[in-house]
DNA sequence: CATGAATGAGATTTCATTCAT
DNA sequence: GATGAATGAAATCTCATTCAT
């Protein structure tokens, strides 16, 4: 697959890094081109203009980080369980990433409103995911059953993306990986029917 | 107090006003002064660059926001109502000033990273706040004493701050300070020492 | 005399010591009415425009510088012992006012062509001067008859302003006067009629 | 040689010209480049900023003016010979580049310090040319040997600047290499050993 | 398919000068 | 006479995109 329109990942790639070592202002399509051993006008016969090679970065990377994701949960039974392996998943794939985690936790958050829009359509199979596990665990009476989804997936997503943006921007002094059992218990809790408190 | 140096608040108002209007990349800083009234020169006797103007526009607007939150919790006597009273207060100060709201959640995120790292700066009082309520909570055997405090204001701000992001880019649809009691009480419940669950 | 409208010439001294120590570009209206201690305004009830203060400088700088050669002369009776007193008073002049030199001789330089053709103005007592003593060289039969006046005095007052030039510009490293003598030998050389040197 | 880097050349030529109509400060970089019929962008495709083209230019002109001197000197056998070659092609090629002169002799000398001292560098060659001439006339017994040779440089380079920049100033309204014979004379004379004028 | 030279629109900031007090 | 806050015109340079080869 990697050989089908090898130009094509070749210019992915170099965004990455480029973006990821000169910061969104500082990536202009020449330092991308020449990064990737291509022409500047060789980018145009692959992407509609730079906006194009951003969200196609975003979909290819996050398609790939989406479905790692997908994958491991359905081997999980509980949603307590399914949503511990997203969050592991979730930290450990943009701890493993370097760039991958400082470009889409801070240089593309520099993009205007409309690339914005477009990189929300892309994430809409996350949240897509993580409705899914509320969901399942309000099937399961692991879950109060008056849980107002939506919240609870902006609950979930915020908090996991303002850990993952602290850590980028703390220089990654700490294993993000090792969040993962204290946040689970905390979400799980807040999502559990509540034993009367007395 | 807004008559002492009037221009200064002249300017910084127009400047939310046009970047909301126009957008962060829209917002020159000629129609800044336009809307100020004042000459293009005239922004320079008061702000050091452009950059400058943003940095005080955040300065001053959320120095306000985070003083109202935080008389209003003095008010408060569990850590509980201080939480509810918080959330109440930041969705409603965001609810009522429409075009702060958007400044805010969407057109000032994409400045570069220096200007991040200085709003940063101007966010922390609001973070030591939320610790406060935290360790509060802690004292009053009300949260668990296991907390890790970092983590948990991480969550507290990203649920909050990703609610009222998805609540502008969805232009205001529902009245956003309604969601505050549900937050509430999963954030509680976050934080609560369970019973056993069996 | 220099009671007689102090702000006049506490400006034209401002003006003098900002400009040697800022250079020409970084010497703004505003600085040197700081420096005079008057305001902005100030300024313009004294001199037109920012190139007034310049001429001005010059006017009564220059005026100074040539008054001072002009009475030395008038000591000299040979035309040769004129030429050596101008020279030395040249040199001299210029290497006790240290500001002055690197205003005159390197900053003023930067001006634009209305102001050099003022400044030209200023300097011709100055060109008088010399075609004076060559006149006087002429008559007293030390200098050949048939010597071109203006290209002479071209030749006298080029060499003497590109040795003090080079003299500023390398940081004044050795003493100025001391040239004088070289100098004026080669000058009067130059002027003398030539026995046949078959 | 001409046609490499045509639009190098191209907007070399287009920058004389420019500022000698409009002056140096008229001189604006998309006036140059339509001159040049470029866009404006392309300036910055063949130099770094607008000082490089200032820079380059002089570079360029002042290395064929040179480089013509330098040839025509090799004919020479005498340092008077060389000396007069020299003035002659000085005069001669500024009489006919009308624009160049202007350039040169007035217009580049507004340019700030830090330009100036590049100017310099580029004028180096011309002095070392000089230099060569008044020591070729020592060795042939032809100067006084005891001749200070920067200061000699200094005599005969700012005498034909001097001259050249009082004919720009006056329109041309004289033939200038017509000044060579008597500048020639008055130099060698300058520089000769003097028979006891008892 | 690939190239890369050329394009040209667009915005921040400075600073001489004014004029109401 | 003196002030100094306010004015506003003006120019360099960048960089996404094109198109002839």
């Amino acid at each position: 697959m990697k050989n089908q329109k090898p130009k094509y990942h070749q210019i992915i790639e170099a965004a990455v890094k480029v973006i990821a070592e000169n910061g969104y202002h500082g990536s202009q399509v020449s330092k991308i081109a020449k990064e990737a051993n291509v022409a500047d006008g060789t980018i145009y016969l692959y992407f509609k203009n730079k906006e194009h090679i951003l969200v196609s970065l975003f979909e290819v990377k996050m398609g790939e980080f989406i479905d790692q994701i997908a994958k491991a949960i359905e081997a999980c039974s509980t949603a307590s369980d399914q949503l511990y392996t997203m969050i592991k998943m979730h930290f450990g794939q943009l701890s493993t990433d370097y760039y991958l985690a400082i470009v889409t936790q801070l240089e593309l958050r520099q993009s205007d409103i409309s690339l914005r829009l477009q990189i929300n359509q892309v994430l809409k199979p996350y949240l897509t995911i993580i409705d899914g596990i509320i969901q399942t665990g309000i099937k399961q009476q692991q879950f109060r059953e008056d849980l107002n989804i939506p919240l609870v997936r902006q609950m979930i997503f915020g908090t996991l993306d303002e850990i993952v943006t602290n850590w980028v921007m703390k220089d990654q002094k700490y294993p993000l990986v090792d969040m993962a059992p204290e946040i689970h218990r905390m979400l799980v809790s807040a999502l559990t029917a509540q034993q009367i408190s007395k």
